[in-house]
DNA sequence: ATCAGGTTGCGACAATATGCCGCAGGCTGC
DNA sequence: GCAGCCTGCGGCATATTGTCGCAACCTGAT
């Protein structure tokens, strides 16, 4: 299933939810790495030949998309979970191309991220999500959320642009962009 | 680049917007077959080898994401796109690690569909932002009263249980519906 | 090295829009 | 008639935009 030691790299900027995900791990018995930065992570990455990988898309302002690429390069079989406070489905569609494993939205329990980090890569024989279609509509607040997600991708994250797309001011999309989306 | 004939499978057990969505793609002069169960899709693809699959995720209560892999079995090569208005992460997740190419949320403009079922294979070391499709995104208004107009409908033009189903209040559904739509 | 032109983050403030009350009236089925 | 739902609208405190402006970067060209 795995090997004799399931190293754990923890790559977030965030220095409380870093620190504290990392205590989490280790008291589950994880030897754990924890970094800040997409170089750090790339480094520890070669070095240490990490199981898991947990990886947050707000790395200071580049985007840890950039990252899954490299990482799985150089990882091949580690278990690769994107975890992140500002969530889209647009994001989520483009890591798990790009090789990542799952995609999670803080906050998440630490159970679920386990989970996440140690099921099997690929088990067709669960049935989670597939019967979970009856939801309720996305809200409008999402819907936009999800929108400008989109197009910011589309425009490789430049703000100016997208909001120059999106018509409208990009002062107006720099706040919408700070805040957290809101669930459902 | 892609075959003579690009034939494109719609599947969506909404009548109306299953026709709608297979006339503008006739407009456009690609061959278009729409079904509306996941039966027939699977019968229709084995026979007409389509090349680009529009799906949507709530069949008569079925969920679409079972058909993913039976799907990418018949069809190996086409692109697989994955079209619901009751969109999440989780499904999205689920739908790319089960073959789909892209995963959009309804209301969606024309283009951006047409621009996912022709793009390349997913090519993620390419920088695509030079090649961006002249046609500009719908404004985040534009967006936002699309789908309202979309869950109005659903619950047949009862603005209470719309405001409900957003999760917005119902005074403020009532002053965006008086406003007429902005274009662009 | 300097300069033009692009992007970014953010403060400030007026103009709008929203959330949230409440009320009156119109439907329905019982 | 009554209960329960829906609708349209007034009012007002609060929150969010639209708009400017500014300082700080990049990056490529001169």
């Amino acid at each position: 299933m795995s090997s004799i030691v399931d190293h754990v790299l923890v790559i977030d900027d965030d220095a409380v939810f870093n620190r504290v995900l990392c205590r989490a791990l280790k008291r589950r018995g994880y030897p754990v790495s924890g970094v800040h930065s997409g170089e750090e992570a790339l480094a520890l990455a070669a070095q240490e030949q990490p199981t898991m990988i947990v990886l947050d898309l707000n790395l200071a302002g580049k985007s840890g998309l950039a990252l899954v690429t490299p990482l799985r390069g150089l990882c091949p079989d580690a278990r690769i979970v994107v975890l992140t406070g500002y969530a889209s489905i647009a994001t989520a569609v483009e890591a798990i191309k790009l090789g990542a494993n799952q995609y999670l939205a803080k906050p998440v329990e630490i159970d679920t991220l386990l989970h996440a980090l140690s099921s099997a890569p690929v088990d067709p024989g669960a049935k989670t999500a597939i019967d979970t279609p009856p939801s309720m509509p996305l809200s409008v607040e999402r819907m936009e959320w999800e929108h400008i997600q989109r197009i910011l991708l589309e425009n490789n994250c430049n703000v100016s642009a997208t909001a120059r797309a999106l018509n409208m001011h990009r002062r107006t999309l720099q706040r919408k962009l700070g805040k957290r989306p809101k669930q459902l």
